[in-house]
DNA sequence: GGGAGCATGTAACGGGTTACATGATTGG
DNA sequence: CCAATCATGTAACCCGTTACATGCTCCC
């Protein structure tokens, strides 16, 4: 029998339980989708196959049961709730100070570090479509919040998707300011220093 | 003997292949040293036994060479450098933009998320150790890069320090937008809606 | 008829971590 | 004398992904 009381789990585990500590009862699949919509915002969406693990795992701590639901006679649906030891266990985890900071891979400015590989063109580019990016996540986030507010959903999750396209706004906005700053470098560089416009 | 021209890599043995594009030799213990201090800020600094690993895997590809510094009878250095092909598949590398968006696993909106768990309180407490951080870690960001200026160092490591210190005052100031919002519907949701002040 | 969405699961693999093992040098 | 820093590397483990396997229903 595995050990009860507050394991150490990975941060996916308890991104999965989480999804289960809104009312109602959900399949692998629901959660899946859930993630997808609105928690890939803040939180790298996990594979499907690992969403399934994640709710073994659950089962077997005691976080969560699970239900067959047949719907046909050969396709099967199990149906995951959580249990009050895993919402006891959720909300302690919730109330910790995270021990480990926010995980940041962030590939564009590892290649604006890199600047001195590029011609200036090149880098900017890379920024531009970053700034495209980063602003269409924005509207993402945005519409569907728009959608939650309407429908008078869950609070909590709606402030995290306000959150979130602030946060994507201000992705775009920092892209922008550090074009400006190439721009300075290149023209500082180019021809000799005195030149101060664009 | 291993494909090379243009082998798909983790983001890791990029990075470390980045360290080795600015002149120099450098050790394993050096290149995380160097990831450490200053990639942190952008990119999630991997664990020594990793650099290793990838250093190994890029002297295979051929894209580093290592040479076999004795500085004692027992020590052993080794030092790397980049090789021709390892700075053009890195250069090709750089300019591509990016396939996969900035990874990004963010515990404290998480727990924001989960804010129907927790307490006003408790979540307030969680923003605001993240405030602290995130002033801590624009704090740190600015002092290398001002002393990354002093020095005239490299100009793009420089740039992304200096949006390193920008995101993470971005970060503070999303966190106090969100401790509004949440003061915001702990008002509405306490006594009846009318009340305006804290 | 075919593609998209619903639904679950396994197998193989790779990425990445921690713990372990070893040992020298420097500075308080 | 002890801790920190320099220095390299292995082994065990877990997290997480992709590819594979299966099959239904709904809609165009």
């Amino acid at each position: 029998m595995p050990t009860a009381e507050d394991a150490e789990l990975p941060l996916t585990a308890w991104t999965v339980l989480g999804v289960l500590s809104f009312p109602g009862e959900r399949s692998g699949y629901d959660i899946k989708s859930w993630a997808d919509r609105s928690l890939r915002f803040f939180y790298w969406s996990p594979a499907l196959s690992q969403v399934y693990r994640e709710l073994r795992r659950l089962e077997e701590l005691g976080f969560a049961t699970s239900t067959l639901a047949p719907q046909d006679e050969l396709r099967n649906k199990r149906l995951y709730r959580i249990t009050d030891a895993g919402r006891a266990a959720l909300t302690r985890w919730a109330g910790r100070t995270p021990d480990s900071p926010p995980v940041m891979k962030h590939g564009v400015m590892l290649r604006v570090w890199l600047g001195h590989l590029l011609g200036p063109d090149e880098l900017r580019a890379v920024l531009t479509d970053h700034i495209e990016w980063a602003l269409g996540m924005a509207r993402d986030a945005a519409a569907l919040e728009a959608s939650a507010h309407r429908q008078l959903l869950w609070p909590y999750p709606e402030l995290a998707l306000r959150w979130s396209w602030r946060f994507y706004e201000s992705e775009a906005e920092l892209a922008r300011q550090l074009l400006s700053d190439v721009d300075e470098l290149e023209a500082a560089r180019g021809h000799s220093p005195g030149g101060s416009e664009t």
